[in-house]
DNA sequence: TAAAATAATGTTACCGATAACCTTAAATTA
DNA sequence: TAATTTAAGGTTATCGGTAACATTATTTTA
């Protein structure tokens, strides 16, 4: 590998002089100048960041943790949190935890060992508070995405999940269902707390009784065996009229299931979410969606995170909470029901 | 920060005997291990990843270079190439070219700079050539994925493009379908050409005419804009019965433009294409599909790149290429034409 | 019992860059 | 013209680790 030190020997010069040219400080004359740049050229001069982030004790390096690489909403913050990053000058990686609490502390395990200058996380849930804690102990500004954790105060962009959940309800309230039931994230996730909690608040504000039966806490991500969700449609008697679900990944595996038992969309059960499906909503305008601007809680969490990074010290910051609003998009998959039983 | 130093003083031994716990090193007694141990805890030492990388030259970092975060095929295929390479312990990040030369560039001069000790690329496509000359030149290994570059031999995994092509035009023959019209990306990207050739190939063993105004070339990423593939449209006549994608996103913008029109798929007008939806086409089994195994693209691409960059030095092992097959998915966007025209 | 081997640890130099300080010659200023 | 500035560049130490080479005790072997 070629170094300053190969730069200043052909160019009859100290590799402190090179160090000036590349970060362009200090004095230099043209002449010097050019013949530097000239050799940096001809020997394919490419500088080495870890030895410069050793000495500059920061790494201009971001990292950005997601939950699920494979969910368009995480990718589209991902896009947003990418722009962002590169419009300040910061390279950025990212870490994919799978929702998974273990994966999760390996990622922060590599970002402290990385000396990265700051962190966006969406956390897989509250058990990520040690993670975050460590964290904080080792000084690293971070800024929670979509999901907050108690006993973690910190800079978070949100959503509107209680807001969210509420207008779903009074959607299909409005369209004439009295059974709704809820396909959830985890109790260990925020967000799917504030959308149990608007649930349960729309439906008494409608005159609908909850029925815990009609409740399904289970997880977030993908999962290759439908049965939890077999067993609650069992469970439920009679059916509901309407489903609503936590996120896209429970609207479609539901929609899996529901398929399997030869239960159409929205004829015989209608189905609403958090989150839209991508640029393949497009195909088919179906789902009945909160459309969370995914891009937004990356852009605006990236510009929160740089802020802290740049003002490090002064300490008198106060946390800042964003939270983006929770727009419907309505679309075919709830029916109206005209005779209420 | 804490550093091996801290840790030598309080434990009362040298920084090299912390070292050599770290790394399980030399030969240290069980009373000095457990106190060194004892001491890392109590500060709460995580090592740093830079200087190590610096004395050692090299990272243990690899990169994973894609064209488009947002594609399900992109990112199906990063789980499998992550995984791979956690299973060999390296750690992995990733990187969104945006289909953008001047993106990619700008990667490979991070990537060159971070000093990762291997690259899994997606080339935007043929004028990729020089960035990968440079990764060449600097001696940094690499395996292209899902398209080859004219004028570079490395490593590579790819689809059989032309295969699934000739698929698709015949699946589309054997409906009875004898206007098939192709929206491809750019001439500058292999996978393309080949796809056209299939396309070609296959037109000519069906009996059927191939008529260059029935052809869109234009990029394989989303865009803003449909107006290209409007007029594409209007310039058809009569309108072909059938359109063949070149890609997913092709397809869904197709769709699109479509639906604009008022033009139904299937019953107006037929759509196949390559890569599948991700996990969205189970709400709605309808495109029928070239399904590229995705996962396979980055796990096997991964296996191959640390095999190079554990061979290092042996340079005689031979460039390997392989070649996924194309396996097509029927589902329900192809109508069957009773009468010929 | 002396010589050789081994276990356990320490010293020094270096990876590639930069900050902080130092030197020299030319240009200003009084 | 002598005293200051300034421009242009060099020297040295350091960031946090690790390889390579000492250095000691302590065993083992002849």
């Amino acid at each position: 590998m070629v170094t300053i030190y190969d730069i200043a020997a052909k160019a009859g010069v100290s590799a402190m002089t090179v160090s000036r040219v590349i970060n362009n400080t200090g004095k230099i004359s043209d002449k010097t100048r050019t013949k530097v740049r000239r050799v940096m050229e001809e020997l394919n001069y490419v500088p080495n960041h870890m030895a410069r982030s050793l000495v500059l004790q920061q790494s201009n390096l971001l990292f950005l943790l997601i939950t699920d690489i494979t969910n368009p909403f995480y990718t589209t913050l991902a896009r947003g949190a990418e722009d962002a990053a590169k419009k300040h000058g910061y390279r950025l990686l990212f870490g994919n935890s799978d929702e998974n609490v273990e994966k999760e502390k390996d990622y922060v395990d590599t970002i402290l060992a990385t000396r990265a200058d700051g962190v966006l996380v969406a956390p897989a849930g509250d058990p990520s508070l040690p993670h975050l804690e460590t964290l904080r102990k080792h000084r690293v500004p971070f800024v929670l995405l979509d999901r907050e954790v108690p006993g973690m105060d910190s800079d978070v962009v949100l959503g509107d999940s209680k807001e969210g959940a509420r207008k779903l309800v009074d959607h299909l309230s409005a369209q004439g269902h009295r059974r709704i039931a809820l396909i959830n994230g985890s109790p260990y996730i925020s967000s799917a707390r504030l959308r149990l909690e608007g649930y349960k608040e729309a439906l008494k504000l409608n005159d609908l009784v909850y029925d815990e039966n009609y409740v399904l806490e289970t997880a977030f991500e993908p999962r290759s065996d439908l049965s939890e969700i077999e067993s609650w449609l069992d469970r439920m008697k009679p059916l509901p009229s309407a489903i609503v679900a936590g996120n896209n990944v429970l609207a479609v595996e539901v929609i899996r299931t529901l398929h399997g038992r030869g239960i159409q969309v929205p004829q015989q059960m209608s189905l609403v979410c958090f989150d839209d499906l991508g640029p393949y909503s497009e195909i088919d305008p179906f789902l009945t969606v909160i459309a969370q601007q995914a891009y937004q809680f990356g852009y605006l969490g990236m510009q929160m995170l740089v802020e802290r990074i740049q003002q490090r010290g002064e300490s008198g910051l106060p946390w800042k909470k964003i939270v983006l609003p929770a727009d419907m998009i309505i679309r075919r998959s709830v029916a109206a029901i005209s005779a209420p039983k």
